[in-house]
DNA sequence: TGACAATAACGAAACGTTTAGATTAGCGTC
DNA sequence: GACGCTAATCTAAACGTTTCGTTATTGTCA
């Protein structure tokens, strides 16, 4: 590159090249370039034609140490190969950037130790906000997140005692009329494979399916409950368990979108049929969840608003900083009725 | 925050704040900070409590401003709602993070244009270097990458003249098999609903499906051919084009996921039945691939390795900046044989 | 005792912007 | 022609690091 000719060729040209070049001073550069302070058509021309023709870009690391701000939102998800995470994340994405601003995406794989280094590594980089959705225990988040005056928002998973914005489903709601609707067609020993209890999605959705059986006068508890951790593999063994049992379930609801895979393999496993033998259900819809069989009954989140939303509040925020009081978002799931639940025979 | 006390409490502590509490200067600091220079024992210990007091961290936008270095590496897919994509992005993912590197993630939905904004939006930014699953059309991206010298690994799509790093899949060779084991089980029509053909995976994956068929000697060329643009929607409306033949395919082999989805939607609502009464295969393998029926027949991609690989030469090219010989790395696919295709009847 | 390394700490100049405040130019008024 | 008043431009000081060249502090040896 560096031709040796007198004068070296920079790698990569400033501001000030720009300014030699249109026999200006940088500030005007500047003026020119952000359209802070008004400057002669003339100059601006002038400007204009020697940025084209020496080819430069504004660095915008320089930019954001001057400005104290990045254009960028960190966005940490517990599992960025779970369905529901990537849908959301790709809205959050497209808002976001339709604003100019920059996604750093970081995975904690449902891992509390992880999610506190990959926000320290956002911190770090000064992103202008944070999207959370929080894997694991609160007290490390809360740590983390305070002192760092970062606008915060979390998404489908609360943070106890943080006052963040967040943009939550009303899971308790969605889990408790899934397991009514099962409970009518006639079940009544429901499996429950649950997600972590240490997330608020985990809790909530338990707290659903024991509010209708409470509801509906049965009274086994959490007798049925097996932990999952949101995880297929997880979900697999906690099936297995359940459907060993002598008085085993006739149908299971799983608490996420991959566990359901695990409830699936397990049933296929002991030779029993879906949903012949056994119903199922389960929480997040999925694109494919209607053309294989069988068709999965499911409760689908409204993705898009949940990206939307968390999109529009860090953007709100980021814009004015003044501390205001946190904003709660609350959207219904709604149940997706299709074919994998049958009325329970005899 | 600021209390209104004589002095005003700073918002972010400084290195020179640490200096003045440790009573150093901020070269000191620094070195003690980065281990770049020897510092007493004496001195690096008052330093590293005057950190832990006034809680110091270290500035990564103006230390990336003064070392031209970002630790950061853009990542740009063409659609991160495809499991493919997402399998990928978390390997490399947790690969950079390992090392330290941040990853800024951008999505160009399959548009040349957007690609072009996303990947300006990473280098105004600086990012150390850039991933890429190329969208459309091969000129846009070449004219970006070129000035900007930054080190570039492309992954799952080339880009005809553009002398990056590279990992691939023998695309080819994969589908040829496929189809091959296709025409083995005595099928002659077989539908291709394929990728869009500015991409180099569109290409080769139809080059396999055409180089199958003539080597059989069944010769009515791109006939049973179908553009379905990596889409399900367009695969739906590709397929009921085929379905609405006088002699409708026996067979169907979709060039990726999503488009499998899209080929299943289209033959139930026609009223056929997979496998019983048509054929179906797909590049990409997914979880639940073997666990709703029907089974799929797909051709799984080494997604580990791709992911690996790629951030393993992002890694190296950045390590080292000096220009080498760009390297191609291409993986083998892996036939998968489900239930999906059956043996043709009569 | 003085000369000379070796070592540890420091001062100050970058890196490429933004921006407050100073300067200049242009122009109408009295 | 001196004066003010805008509007356009410039000068220079930040922003928070890193790093080069220099100085201070030892210790060693003739």
């Amino acid at each position: 590159m560096d031709r040796i000719s007198g004068k070296i060729s920079k790698a990569v040209p400033t501001m000030q090249d720009v300014a030699v070049a249109a026999g200006v001073s940088v500030a005007t550069v500047s003026a020119a370039v952000n359209g802070t302070a008004p400057v002669s058509k003339k100059l601006r021309e002038r400007i204009e034609q020697a940025i084209q023709e020496i080819g430069y870009k504004r660095n915008a690391v320089a930019r954001s140490l001057k400005m104290g701000t990045t254009t960028t939102v960190g966005l940490v998800v517990a599992d960025i190969t779970n369905p529901f995470f990537t849908d959301v994340v790709a809205v959050i994405q497209d808002v976001l950037h339709r604003a100019g601003y920059a996604v750093m995406l970081c995975c904690t794989d449902e891992s509390a130790s992880l999610q506190e280094e990959q926000i320290s590594l956002l911190l770090d980089r000064m992103v202008d906000g944070l999207i959370i959705a929080a894997a694991g225990d609160d007290d490390g988040l809360r740590r983390h997140l305070r002192g760092a005056n970062t606008p915060v928002v979390l998404i489908d998973r609360l943070c106890h005692d943080l006052d963040a914005d967040a943009v939550v489903v009303d899971n308790e709601d969605a889990v408790k009329s899934a397991t009514k609707y099962i409970i009518d067609l006639g079940h009544r020993n429901i499996g429950y494979i649950s997600g972590s209890l240490s997330t608020s999605t985990g809790r909530d959705r338990l707290a659903g399916y024991l509010a209708a059986l409470q509801e509906a006068g049965i009274d086994y508890g959490d007798e049925f409950v097996r932990l999952g951790n949101f995880r297929a593999k997880d979900a697999y063994t906690a099936t297995m368990q359940l459907l060993t049992r002598p008085d085993r379930p006739s149908a299971i609801f799983a608490a996420n979108n991959l566990m359901v895979i695990g409830v699936m393999k397990a049933i296929r496993d002991v030779g029993l049929d879906c949903p012949g033998d056994i119903s199922v259900a389960g929480f997040d819809d999925f694109p494919w969840a209607d053309v294989f069989q069988p068709n999965l009954t499911t409760i689908a989140q409204p993705v898009q608003a949940i990206g939307e939303q968390a999109a529009e509040l860090i953007l709100s925020r980021v814009a004015d900083k003044k501390r205001r009081e946190p904003r709660h978002i609350v959207l219904k799931g709604r149940l997706m009725i299709r074919e994998s639940c049958r009325p329970r025979l005899g």
